[in-house]
DNA sequence: ATGGGCATGTAACGAGTTACATGATTTT
DNA sequence: AAAATCATGTAACTCGTTACATGCCCAT
């Protein structure tokens, strides 16, 4: 087979997570991976299963991650994973550069600010929806924190837990807050204090 | 049966976008409505200038835009667009359906949970970093809300810097909090309440 | 008059998605 | 034993990006 073009292309964003996740020396299949990278949906959305077998193919390719056929539960093959001291470079490097700004897309948000071309109805069962969702993280994100238990090895993990317990709370009382403005139809008294004070 | 290539898709979430922005009823140019979509980029990261290109010209194309040619600033010549009642009923469609979760790309929460992989150094650059991105959205954003008046037009866009405000406050305070519990070395003092009762 | 920024695009690429396919394992 | 779900992938596509190209306009 033609050997793709020579240049092994350094790893995408969702490669470097992945090379995190392996940093804390588990052996891991592309499954397993996906299923460790939902744990950072909280405040990095999850990539899609295939990007994850596509990505760590890359990286193995690239010599980021160590590769072999395992049989696991019986008779099942899979391949499973590990950080190379290459890859552990390759994530340190790029966690020690520059951040560069959040990615956000709120429908939610984008709904109340285009809420014009919505009926009432409509938009009150995107912000409910929504309310919904940030209940279900919530309640996902504390299942989650209990399950870390009191390890040292989850310390990080824990302090960004509490970081994002704290948002979605911001988010559902801010949310909650709109709602309330919007079943008022209140115009003057929908500025800053309403909704900026209560998160 | 194979999709027809004279089949012009429905817009992406970004050509929704460019929908919703023209919905107000001006007549504008690809970079015209760049500029009117970075002002969303609070809650809705903006699109590259290139994107916000091509993809008003696949709605015009599909008959969600109108399109004309004309002279502004002396010579220059520039398409506009605008708003067609089919372009209208789209973004009606698209915003009346169910939301879906919000994307989020946190760059330094996911440092901070990798933490683990770099020095106090790097982490700590980080962290101001992101201070001072949070600082600069939230001056930005009270700048914008002033230059949005007393307008009623512009009633659910105040509704939403609201919400912005509140947002990067919390983010402000809570990312402050991370540094201090980080420059102390903190361990026990890192759980839940430390970040939440912040934000 | 020229150098820097604004305005208007084009081209190529790559990341990430949805949809599909398939065998194993567990549940009913 | 049928159904549902888990696990492991593959294929095709598209959105959105970075990088490039170019003419106009304004300040020094």
């Amino acid at each position: 087979m033609a050997p793709s073009p020579l240049a092994p292309a350094s790893p995408t964003q969702t490669g470097h997570t992945l090379l995190g996740l392996l940093s804390f020396g588990s052996e891991l299949s592309a499954y397993e991976l996906k299923r460790w990278a939902d744990n950072l949906r909280f405040f990095w959305s999850a990539p899609a299963m295939s990007q994850v077998y596509r990505e760590v193919e890359r990286l193995a390719e690239g010599g980021y991650v160590s590769s072999r056929r395992v049989v696991r539960d019986g008779t099942r093959e899979t391949t499973v994973y590990r950080l190379t001291t290459a890859g552990e470079s390759a994530v340190r490097a790029w966690l020690a550069a520059s951040p560069g700004p959040p990615v956000l897309k709120h429908p939610v948000a984008l709904r109340v600010f285009f809420g014009h071309l919505l009926d009432a109805a409509d938009l009150r069962r995107a912000i409910d929806a929504h309310r919904a969702w940030c209940d279900r993280m919530l309640s996902d994100l504390e299942d989650l924190r209990r399950e870390l238990g009191d390890d040292e090895r989850w310390r990080n993990a824990k302090l960004v837990a509490g970081w994002g317990l704290g948002y979605y709370r911001g988010e559902l009382a801010a949310v909650e807050g709109i709602g309330d403005v919007l079943d008022v139809g209140a115009v003057g008294a929908a500025n800053d204090e309403g909704s900026a004070d209560i998160a």
